[in-house]
DNA sequence: ATAATAGTGTCTTTCAGACATTATGAT
DNA sequence: ATCATAATGTCTGAAAGACACTATTAT
């Protein structure tokens, strides 16, 4: 087998098998469902881990992908059903423990979905999937492999980034109020924010429109709001401060 | 040999050796000499891409390191002389086309040193080493690999966070003056920067303290400082503007 | 009318940029 | 004395936080 795949790659080469590790990549897909920062989890139907929830990565078809992203892409709507999502690269770890079968390395990435955006069946290879709260990941049982670790990982690089940057615009929908948006901000961070500072930020900023429609049933309604650009990320030229 | 790999790792799964990757690590290893940013590259003397400048990375040695940081200071230490250095992580790239060995990743790692630091000698493989200005890496030949384009997404990267973080500081001697850090962050940025406004912001961060002594040969002298604490690196609140 | 929430205005602070002024040592 | 550079001060503008005040709708 180790010839066949040396004829496969057809290179002129010594390609020493011992230099080729487990590669895998793992998406943090997150959202906000029901006030809580959510992380995507499929239960594993195939050894190791078996039986164990986790991040719906995996190995990258080298036959079909050229490259990693492509990789990721056809992974995540494999696993998920989710298609032309906003991903990006938060980090790559690996070493000899974390996976049983060996040496493995796994790139990690944050994608940030609208929840209603998930089909709710089980995916194309069966397995189930649900939103998990990131706070609680472990609570009923330990994820597969490191996956929790990097999920940790992954919520911080966020929390760092939501200080300068509007990436909460990926989980709003289409229309919106600036208070779900100051919310959404809150849920990510986990603390209040000044509900006028926020407001004045986000208006001089110059990225929503007025929709004409307004919330209704408690009190005052408010205006909903729509990005007029949903391709670019606001990136705020002072950073929302500590406290 | 693929069996005796098996037995080797000796674990209960079975591993498909398909769902392994070449994989690599690449520092992207950076200075400031002649008041340029510079990368440092490594002549390779093996095949593929003998004969041409490269990034002095390399497979992981699995036997000996348990993780990918042992791993990457392992190789940095055998390929530069280089010990406990700045470095992070900046990306992972990959694909069938990157190596004609066949489908591969590498990890890229952005270090900043001081070029004093880096020993002038050919590295424990008998590979040559030298510094070249960023600019102009594909200046004389073709850089092995990819690794153009990895050098310039670690610029780009560098360039992003010098806008708030104090990355110079790893290029800076013991003692220098105010104009020389700010020269580096020009070099870095590749446009001048106000004077009065980088010495204020400067000081007022309160991360250097006067060594009492000065420079001397060109009219006024000016004072030298030092940091603090070289462990930490400054987070400025506020971001260089643009222009 | 009152409560609750939405939206706006004012003041303060912080910090970067622009510009002016003073300081100091080489020539 | 002059020149080049170093260091400091003043003013302006942008933006965030705190707080007050007005606006609007359900009850």
């Amino acid at each position: 087998m180790l010839s066949s795949q040396k004829k496969r790659t057809g290179n002129l080469f010594s390609v020493d098998e011992y230099d080729k590790v487990l590669f895998s990549q793992d998406p943090v897909i997150l959202t906000i469902l029901n006030d809580k920062l959510c992380v995507l989890l499929v239960k594993r139907e195939q050894e190791p881990c078996k039986g164990q929830w986790g991040l719906p990565g995996g190995r990258v078809d080298k036959e079909r992908c050229s490259d990693l992203w492509t990789a990721l892409a056809e992974k995540l709507k494999q696993k998920t059903g989710l298609e032309n999502i906003y991903f990006e690269q938060v980090f790559t770890e690996g070493g000899a423990d974390m996976d049983p079968r060996g040496w493995s390395v796994t790139t990690v990435y944050m994608a940030l979905v609208r929840h209603e955006d998930v089909p709710w069946q089980p995916n194309e290879m069966g397995e189930a999937l649900k939103w998990w709260p990131v706070d609680h990941v472990n609570d009923a049982a330990p994820l597969a492999f490191w996956h929790e670790r990097l999920i940790e990982r992954t919520i911080t690089r966020l929390r760092n980034k939501v200080i300068y940057l509007d990436l909460p615009m990926y989980f709003m929908p289409e229309k919106f109020s600036i208070k779900a948006l100051r919310e959404a901000y809150e849920v990510i961070l986990g603390r209040p924010l000044s509900r006028q500072a926020f407001d004045k930020r986000v208006r001089k900023a110059n990225i929503l429109v007025e929709t004409g429609e307004e919330t209704h049933g408690n009190y005052r309604p408010a205006e909903l709001y729509r990005y007029i650009d949903r391709r670019r990320v606001h990136h705020y030229s002072g950073e929302l401060k500590a406290k």
